[in-house]
DNA sequence: CTTATTTATTTGAGGCTTCAACAATTGAGG
DNA sequence: CCTCAATTGTTGAAGCCTCAAATAAATAAG
């Protein structure tokens, strides 16, 4: 350390220093907030959790349905979460595990008709939720903080779930 | 709604309609990326988990010690959690739970000497991950991050745990 | 055909998290 | 002093999540 540097010089650097971990902090603390908030209102209106939410949503954008080791890699999470997600679901019969033709270790997840149903309803809600949450952000604030958050977003690999060490999907 | 839109206001409304949604997935998805990451390499490099480390890091700034209440706020998490993770911290010897003459229901929750060194070395590994991860954003960037996020906590209100009573899943 | 490798999913152990119920202590009012 | 309500923290059940090992089926090699 340089015993010159006066008082104010060194105060600067250090927030300076400290800069990106507030930031960090604060990017963490809105985003739990508004997911908790998600969460909460679920399980209150619905009787469902948000990783469920989540799993329903993925299947949802696929009417022809999606392997399990898809949907696990889509939801960015193992494949042993998923298949306890999916006991349940299929358990409350909103999700179905259908037999893929030519292939005995793997099968098309497809939500049931139930499930579509239930799910329109639960997505609407969420998605007013969602622009709730965020309307302290005008439009174009909203736009400026999608076009940071894309930067972030391509710059930063995919964090390997498997070991840090194999190849990309 | 106005009968007399045209169709490109209707597309553009629709897609206005569901910007806030992306913008959701977006916030939430660089978050997670982040945060796996940096839990990732806190396991890797000193064998602890994120939710020690945070509570390690509210211990840090408190050299009087904190109560468990106190702790549990401050990481919006429930009692419950923090004594749990308290529990196997003090056996790892990195916190203590010392009496509060006065009162013994509660006591104070401090770093212990070990924990407070050991936690010094990780705080530095784990801000310079935070940097490098933040990195892709430039300072005037990530001022401008930080202000739209502080726009969006100050507005959103902290979400109580306890209102949640309804029948369970 | 037989064996080895790869792929798709499941299982089990362990940690995090919430919720709801509980125990202990404190403090206020009668 | 005695009772009762509020507080401080813990416990147990259930769900989410990861990792590592296991199972089963498809594919490749010999």
């Amino acid at each position: 350390m340089n015993a010159r540097q006066n008082t104010d010089m060194e105060q600067r650097a250090h927030a300076d220093h400290h800069a990106s971990l507030r930031l960090w902090l604060r990017l963490l603390s809105c985003t739990t907030r508004v997911e908790d908030t998600i969460r909460q209102r679920l399980r209150e209106q619905f009787g469902i959790t948000l990783p469920r939410f989540d799993l329903m949503a993925q299947l949802e954008r696929e009417p022809e349905g999606l392997p399990m080791g898809e949907v696990s890699r889509r939801m960015m999470v193992t494949g042993g979460n998923v298949t306890t997600i999916v006991d349940q679901l299929e358990r409350e019969q909103l999700v179905q595990r259908l037999a893929v033709p030519g292939d005995r270790r793997s099968y098309r997840l497809t939500l049931t008709e139930a499930g579509r149903s239930t799910f329109a309803t639960m997505a609407q809600a969420h998605e007013a939720w969602v622009r709730e949450l965020l309307s302290p952000l005008s439009a174009k604030e909203q736009g400026q903080l999608a076009t940071l958050l894309g930067t972030l977003k391509t710059a930063n690999p995919r964090p390997t779930r498997s070991s840090a060490r194999k190849e990309k999907l």
